[in-house]
DNA sequence: GCTTCGATCTTCT
DNA sequence: GAAGATCGAAGCG
């Protein structure tokens, strides 16, 4: 694999991630994620992602601006931006394009190539290997990312560095594989996965995963979420 | 194997 | 107050 070392500017613009999110996205299926976690490193195969065009695109993070639980999202290219959601998920997004634009790749789904007996006990042992990261949320638990990794930077092609990630310090870092030239020829792409209205799946169909790979994740509609039941009983609506 | 639904809490309107 | 870039358990065939 291709982590290495390379070109040395961690805070500068990266090439191969200063192109779109829909250009970036593509060419990150194939690539290898590596992140070291509390002195833990676990390498991950990206096979499924998608694209996040910033403001212009009503599916993402930025399309409302920024704020302070995406400030992430507008930095250069290459930041990792992190965020909770659902109560209880982090996830994992790579900002590309450039500074300011809010364009990014959510990690959806990958492969673990290595640090797979940390990625099982971070997962608490799924049944099969495929449920290690086969989902966004599945993905940054078995990677270690939450929001402690929110504003990390990710350079291609560079080897992991303890503090040298936007000053986080020695809690870890992550590194990006070399991207290809050009995409796979095995890359599909679809609906986003859970986003619905204006932006969503069939609007922007842009998830990009790898043919066959088991990695991938299920795709689920966006569906318009039920209220939480209150405590006794329904309410009587038969 | 597939489908449905509840859990949980941050963020935004 | 409502929705959300999700997940996993339970139920069903």
């Amino acid at each position: 694999m291709a982590i290495g070392t390379g070109p040395s500017a961690v805070t500068g613009t990266d090439p191969q991630l200063s192109r779109t999110a829909l250009e970036v996205a593509p060419l990150l299926l194939g690539a290898v994620l590596t992140v070291e976690r509390g002195g833990l490193r676990v390498a991950v195969r990206l096979t499924e992602v998608e694209a996040y065009e910033g403001e212009q695109d009503p599916g993402s993070h930025g399309f409302r601006g920024r704020t302070a639980r995406n400030s992430s999202l507008f930095g250069p290219p290459g930041t990792l931006y992190c965020y909770f959601t659902y109560g209880m998920h982090y996830c994992a997004n790579i900002v590309c394009g450039t500074e300011g634009r809010a364009s990014a790749v959510l990690l959806r789904g990958g492969e673990i190539i290595a640090g797979e007996e940390t990625a099982k006990a971070r997962r608490r042992n799924p049944a099969r290997a495929r449920d290690l990261a086969n989902g966004p949320a599945k993905l940054a638990q078995a990677l270690g990312l939450d929001l402690g990794c929110d504003g990390w930077h990710v350079a291609t092609g560079q080897e992991i560095s303890s503090g040298t990630n936007g000053g986080i310090g020695a809690d870890g870092g992550a590194a990006l594989s070399p991207l290809p030239a050009v995409e796979p020829p095995d890359v599909r792409t679809g609906p986003r996965v859970g986003v619905a209205g204006p932006g969503g799946s069939a609007d922007y169909p842009w998830r990009f995963w790898l043919e066959g790979e088991e990695s991938v994740s299920v795709y689920r509609p966006a569906q318009p979420r039920k209220r939480r039941k209150p405590a006794g009983r329904t309410p009587g609506t038969d």
